[in-house]
DNA sequence: TTGAAAGCGTTACCAA
DNA sequence: TTGGTAACGCTTTCAA
C-alpha cells in the first residue's frame, strides 16, 4: 500500500509537509532543513515505505516527465517494417537516460483528437507522422508545450522544429545513380496513401527537380491497389527503364509484379527502393536502396525536444524554427544495372 | 492556449463547476443538468476552446485511464527479435479500443525502481519481464493497482494473474518429435542470462520431466559465451545427437557453429528453437521450432487487466488468483530429420 | 531555519 | 434539479 502521502510522514517524523518535500526533492529553492533532521525524515519515509504521488506532483510543479510519441498505425508492427524498431531505438535510450516516460496516447494516434496534445500529462511530443491534416497543424500550432517534427519538410510549421531526410539530395543521388547507367526514361513510384502525405509530396518534388537537372525524362506514377502491367505501361508506352520507389515495400511489392509479369529485374528494369531496410538484403535480386538515417534523426530530434523543454521554464528570447536535415545515402545492390542501350554501347 | 479551466467556463456560462463537469462527462452520478442549460455549456466551452486538464482528473478521480508496460530492455528492439512487434501487437489494440493510454517507464524498465509502480499514474501494469527479483515480486505482491504477469509460471505471485506457455507440453511436444527420428539423447540449451529467469527455470524443468517421461537421455547445458567444441562436447562426448534451444536465436548461433565446426545440421546434429519467428525461415536449413502465441497471450492479459482495473472500482468478492496456460505447437522445418542410427534401420 | 497557508484543476459529497 | 464546499497530494510562496 503506498496510500502513505506526504502528510503522513510529517506528522510520523514531527515536521512539516514541506520539509518532508524539500528533502525528498533535493531541496531547491530557499528552503532548508538541517542534515540531522533530514536524515531523520529519510529515514522514517523509508520505513513508511513513502512513494510521492506522481500525479500530484505533477499538477502543482507542471511538469509531468512524460513525452508523447505520435506515428502513424495503420496497421501492425510488422516483421517486415524496419521502421518501429528505428523509431523506438532512437527515442527509448535518450529519454530514459534523462528518467522521461514515453506515453502512446490513443487520442493523439488513433482518434486524431489532436486537441488534447496540451491536457497536461505530456511535456512535450514527438510527432513523427508524416501525413498532416490542417486540424493536426492547428494543434501543433496552437499546442502550449514544446511539439518536435520528423518526417516533416522544413517549416511545415512555423516555429516548430522539423527534423528530415534530405529527400532533394537523395533523388538526385538515385537518379544519378540511374542516369550514369545510361537509363534514359526514369519512373517515381508512390502508394496513394503514400503520395498524399507531405513526405510523398516532397519526395515527389524533389524527384521531378532531380530529373530535370539531369536531364533524363521522367514520370510520376501514383499506384493504388489496381493491376499494373510493367511491360505495357512502363517498358513499352513510355520507354521507362529505370523505377524510384517511395518505400522498399513499395519496391518489394514491383519486384513481385515483375516477377509475375516475366520482366527482368534489373535486365529489363532497374528498380530503387527507399530506407534500404533488412529487408533489402532478403529480396531477389536484393534491392538497391537509398539509405535515411531514421534512428539518428529521431535520438536528435528527442534530444532536442528535451533542450526545449527545459528551455520553456527558463524565460528565453523567442527563438526562430529550425529544421534539420539529414543526409541519405545510396546502397547499391543487385536491383539495378545498366540500361540495354548502354549495355549495347559497351559491347 | 488550453489555460482556460472549467471555472473559466463555468464564470463565462454563468453556472457552477460542477456544472460544467457534469455536463461534459456525460454526467453520472444523481448530478443533473437541463437540457438547454447542457447544451450552453458545451457550446460556451466550445468557444473557449477548453480542454479539461488530464492530470487534475486523474488526481481527483483516481484513475488515469493508462497502463505501464514493463519488459526486458536488455538490448536494441533488433531486426530480428520478433518479440517486440508481436507484443505490441498484442497490447496496443486492446488498450486503444478502450481508450487507454500506454506508458513505457524508465523507473519500471531500466531503474528497477519497482516501488514506484503505484505512485499514482496508472491504473494498472502489464509485466513482461521474465525476470523476477525477489524486489520485483515484492514491488508486485504490494501493489495498490492491479498487475497482470506474462512469461511467469502459475502461481509466481500468489493472487497475480499469469500468462504463460504450456511449457511443459510445448518440452513433450519436442522431445516426442526428436524421439520419434530416433534421437536417444537430447540436450536442451540455455544461455546463462535466460537460464536465470523464471521462464528459463521452467523450460529447464519442462525439458527434464519430458525426457524422464518419454525415456530418453536427456543433458541440460547452460551456454555462456565461450567456444563451443560440437562435435567434441556433444556428440562424441556425449553421444547426443539432438539439441532444442531455449530461442531461436540461441538455435540460430549452434547453427552458424555448427556451420564452423563443419558438423552437418540436421545430418549429424538436429535442432529445434523456440518461438518459431520469421527468422527460422531465412536460416539454412530453415529451423525447427516450438511455436508461442505471444500476440495472442498479451492481448487477452491486456483484457484482463484493464477488467481487473474496471472491478476494482466495485466491491467484489476477492477472488482466486489464476493463470492461463497457452498451448504450444511445433513447427517442423529442415532442421531436424532422422539420427544416423534410425537411417540406417531403416535402410 | 522553519511552518502555515494558498493554490494546481478537477470531481465527489452533501445540503438546499 | 442545483450549487457550494471539501477534498486529491503535492509544491511554492510568504511570513515568522
Amino acid at each position: 500500500m503506498s496510500r502513505t502521502t506526504i502528510k503522513d510522514v510529517a506528522e510520523a517524523a514531527g515536521v512539516s509537509a514541506m520539509a518532508v518535500s524539500a528533502v525528498l526533492n533535493g531541496t531547491k529553492g530557499n528552503v532548508k532543513v538541517s542534515p540531522v533532521k533530514a536524515e531523520f525524515i529519510r529515514k522514517v519515509a523509508r520505513e513508511l515505505n513513502y512513494r510521492p504521488n506522481h500525479l500530484a506532483r505533477s499538477l502543482r510543479s507542471r511538469q509531468t516527465k512524460t513525452i508523447a510519441l505520435v506515428f502513424q498505425h495503420l496497421d501492425r508492427f510488422g516483421e517486415d517494417r524496419p521502421y518501429f524498431p528505428q523509431l523506438f531505438n532512437g527515442v527509448l535510450p535518450v529519454l530514459f537516460e534523462s528518467g522521461y516516460t514515453m506515453a502512446l496516447c490513443p487520442k493523439l494516434i488513433e482518434d486524431g483528437d489532436t486537441r488534447s496534445i496540451s491536457d497536461g500529462r505530456f511535456d512535450g511530443v514527438l510527432w513523427c507522422r508524416p501525413d498532416f491534416d490542417e486540424a493536426s497543424l492547428e494543434a501543433i500550432r496552437s499546442a502550449t508545450i514544446p511539439v518536435v517534427m520528423v518526417h516533416a519538410p522544413a517549416g511545415s510549421v512555423p516555429g516548430v522544429p522539423a527534423f528530415c531526410a534530405d529527400n532533394d539530395a537523395a533523388m538526385k543521388l538515385a537518379v544519378s545513380h540511374l542516369k550514369d547507367l545510361g537509363h534514359e526514361n526514369i519512373a517515381f513510384l508512390v502508394s496513394t496513401i503514400d503520395h498524399a502525405t507531405a513526405e510523398g509530396k516532397a519526395r515527389r518534388k524533389a524527384f521531378e527537380s532531380a530529373s530535370i537537372d539531369l536531364g533524363v525524362g521522367s514520370e510520376v506514377m501514383v499506384w493504388s491497389n489496381d493491376a499494373l502491367d510493367v511491360r505495357a505501361e512502363l517498358l513499352e508506352e513510355r520507354g521507362i527503364t529505370g523505377v524510384i520507389c517511395f518505400s522498399d515495400t513499395l519496391a518489394g511489392q514491383l519486384l513481385e509484379t515483375c516477377l509475375d509479369q516475366e520482366v527482368a529485374v534489373p535486365a529489363e528494369l532497374s528498380v530503387v527502393g527507399f530506407d534500404s531496410s533488412p529487408f533489402c538484403e532478403r529480396t531477389r535480386p536484393k534491392l538497391t536502396s537509398i539509405s535515411q538515417p531514421v534512428e539518428e534523426m529521431v535520438g536528435m530530434a528527442t534530444k532536442h525536444l528535451l533542450n526545449l523543454i527545459r528551455e520553456s521554464g527558463e524565460e528565453t528570447s523567442p527563438k526562430p524554427g529550425i529544421s534539420f536535415l539529414f543526409d541519405c545515402g545510396l546502397d547499391v545492390r543487385e536491383s539495378t544495372a545498366l540500361s540495354k542501350t548502354q549495355r549495347r554501347v559497351i559491347i
